[in-house]
DNA sequence: GTTCGATCTGAATGCATGTTCAGGATACTG
DNA sequence: CAGTATCCTGAACATGCATTCAGATCGAAC
């Protein structure tokens, strides 16, 4: 505890950094081409370290996938925090598609967490926690939208699952460059269909 | 050409088992951990022979693609050539979730597919093609609804590409097998989608 | 400055797996 | 039946990669 914001090499620093690492080429190269001579080559450090501090290549990725989930809750409370109202909120939420923040947006992470799901346990919990959560805090707008008498969903929890279903659809074109699919469609495609889910007009939420 | 359809252990048979075999390692394992011992095996011949036929396994794997795109256009033909108007149609779409034709509804495999296609030009080009071709089958759908004056979207193109991505992202789900997703819901939850996007009563297509 | 534990390295190890290959089996042709 | 091309096998080969490990280095405590 001496001076722990002074040592640029504290190895808690190290580790970090190695954790970072191993996200950046997870999503270059995907969890299935991800090497550990990658992980410590994009670190700048030597493959035992990797090995040292997290015991396994298995146990790297397990790390990047628990650090990952902290950093997507944290991006997405800052991103709605900062708007006031449902509507603010609904659009925010419209522009992930964009992606500033660094996990959120960030949609070949995202298809490739799903197919590791379907292999690995520890992706498996991961990812649905990653989308009850997410899903809450869609739900939660809505609500909000509804209580102010702003959303008239005919159904809230369907407008839910299908406004997400729809972003997981969407992120996909996006995530594969699709021709035909950029950001700005994406905000707007998604939009239209929260003014059609939740009877409110275009205009009112994109203006 | 002597006797084509009485040898059942045609060359070509045999290559055909080793690429069914292939889809189906695939479907089990993924594209990432299937390996020539795994489809050896489980199409009851050698390693050897896979090669002898594929040359590599790149090669099994990519002509397992093409013979995937096959199989799903020869289906959703099948599927859809028995309904008879446009009503039926979208609601046989809606049943897709259900999958029980061989490639269609094969939800896991899609997901693959697409993660692949991230990191591979062949899967990349595979993809494209099949969303292509599926997302031109809704369209006429919808087209034919608005000609007979029984669908009226807002925007047509607008609304194929939402309907469309919906159901890639209500697929993830019913492929992770989220709990509250199941091929029922799967369709109800799409049709509904339909409804409000085609300014159709929900019960005039699910009736 | 010495000791000791934590951190870190680079080479060695061992295994999994794609690919090659030499030859055997099979089926068609004349 | 003999000859030949195709089909097929099992073992050998080569390589890429995770993991281990013997020690070097660093940092804190005394």
């Amino acid at each position: 505890m001496s001076t722990p914001e002074l040592g640029a090499k504290a190895p808690e620093e190290r580790r970090q950094r190695i954790l970072e690492a191993t996200i950046a080429v997870i999503r270059e190269r995907g969890f299935a081409g991800t090497r550990v001579s990658d992980i410590a080559e994009s670190a700048g450090t030597s493959q035992g370290l990797v090995l040292y501090h997290f015991g396994s290549l298995a146990g790297a990725l397990t790390a990047a996938l628990t650090s990952l989930e902290d950093d997507f809750y944290v991006d997405v409370d800052q991103q709605l925090e900062s708007a006031s109202g449902p509507i603010e909120r609904l659009r925010l939420m419209g522009e992930l598609g964009s992606g500033q923040g660094p996990a959120v947006g960030d949609w070949r992470l995202w298809l490739e967490l799903w197919v590791r799901a379907l292999h690995d346990d520890d992706a498996r919990t991961a990812r649905e926690s990653l989308d009850r959560r997410w899903r809450a805090s869609l739900s939660d707008v809505i609500s909000e939208g509804v209580a102010l008498h702003l959303f008239a969903p005919a159904d809230a929890a369907d407008s839910v699952v299908r406004l997400a279903s729809l972003m997981d659809g969407l992120a996909i074109q996006l995530a594969l460059d699709d021709p035909g699919m950029s950001p700005a469609r994406f905000g707007q495609l998604w939009l239209e269909a929260a003014s059609l889910e939740l009877g409110v007009p275009l205009d009112t939420l994109s203006g």
